[in-house]
DNA sequence: CTCCCTGCAAATCCTTTGCATACAG
DNA sequence: CTGTATGCAAAGGATTTGCAGGGAG
């Protein structure tokens, strides 16, 4: 019985092989890190993460490899509200949903939604004369279940403009 | 016969102490810069354009009054493809519609288009259990008319990953 | 082996802050 | 007059770059 598919989300090698990227250890911990649902760490906050496991990476690696891997379309990228720049693992097309109190994002899939789909909307709006729309992404706004119960500074408060 | 509305859209003071905000020469003339469809300038290009004009106005009070009025609602902020901070002036509710090649910002006004109103996606969206979702805000990505025909270069080239 | 990647430190770029002076109400 | 706003210069924070050593193919 051959051995096949060892884990089909984790063939990191692959996956990067396939993007024509060489395989490096720094590029399989931040695919691995970004390998789950609702995870979307700023540089900052993955740099950390990687370096509470204890591995020992450096910050211009994890900043350069997350470019990298976005360029190569491995993952996503995004600014918060608070102006951050966020990432997350590429897998099925889909929006954000951020708490304009203490910034949880939520992903919002639209494999069931096919009237909100990326490519849908793009085909949908009037677009000026001439433009050719390839894309739309929607950042939706609002308040998570721990802030929207009333309860001031629910979580931690934001120091900056909620802005947007 | 009276002297009424001078000028609905160039009310700018009228704007302000409506806004609860001080009327000064600086927001007088940030206004007024914004307040033309299809200009979304950063707060660099916005203090060049002022001081082009002959205004003697300081770059951080741009950056500072740029987000007084945003608390206030007067104008808008969003990030382009690129990370840069644009602001236009705040009129109708609007998405907005970015060349990936030159960066062009095209404003894609809802008034007309209540499927696509930010109202209507965020009652649409399946909300996470004990989320409230507020707004929503759509930046749709494509082609210029210049940059899609085809011509390498048509406009000024990006220096930076075109992103997301 | 050769080229690309890593990680540290220094450099950049955008944005905010401190402060003395000038203006709005 | 009193409280803000302005504008300059300096500080701050996020991201990029330079470079010598190390790893992938």
């Amino acid at each position: 019985m051959p051995k096949v598919q060892a884990s089909v989300r984790r063939d990191h090698r692959g996956r990067l092989r396939g993007a024509g990227l060489r395989h490096t250890v720094p590029r399989e911990r931040i695919l691995a890190f970004l390998d789950r649902k609702n995870v979307h760490p700023t540089p900052e906050e993955l740099y950390r993460g990687l370096r509470k496991k204890g591995y020992d990476i450096g910050l211009s690696t994890v900043y350069l490899n997350l470019q990298v891997l976005k360029q190569a379309g491995l993952v996503w990228d995004f600014k918060d509200p608070l102006g951050m720049t966020r990432y997350d693992g590429y897998t099925r097309p889909h929006h954000h949903l951020v708490c304009l109190a203490c910034g949880r994002v939520e992903d919002i899939l639209t494999d069931k939604l096919p009237e909100l789909a990326s490519e849908a909307l793009a085909e949908r709006v009037p677009a000026p004369e001439g433009w050719r729309v390839v894309g739309a992404r929607v950042l939706f706004t609002g308040y998570c279940p721990r802030c929207s119960s009333g309860k001031k500074g629910a979580s931690k408060p934001r120091e900056k403009t909620p802005a947007r």
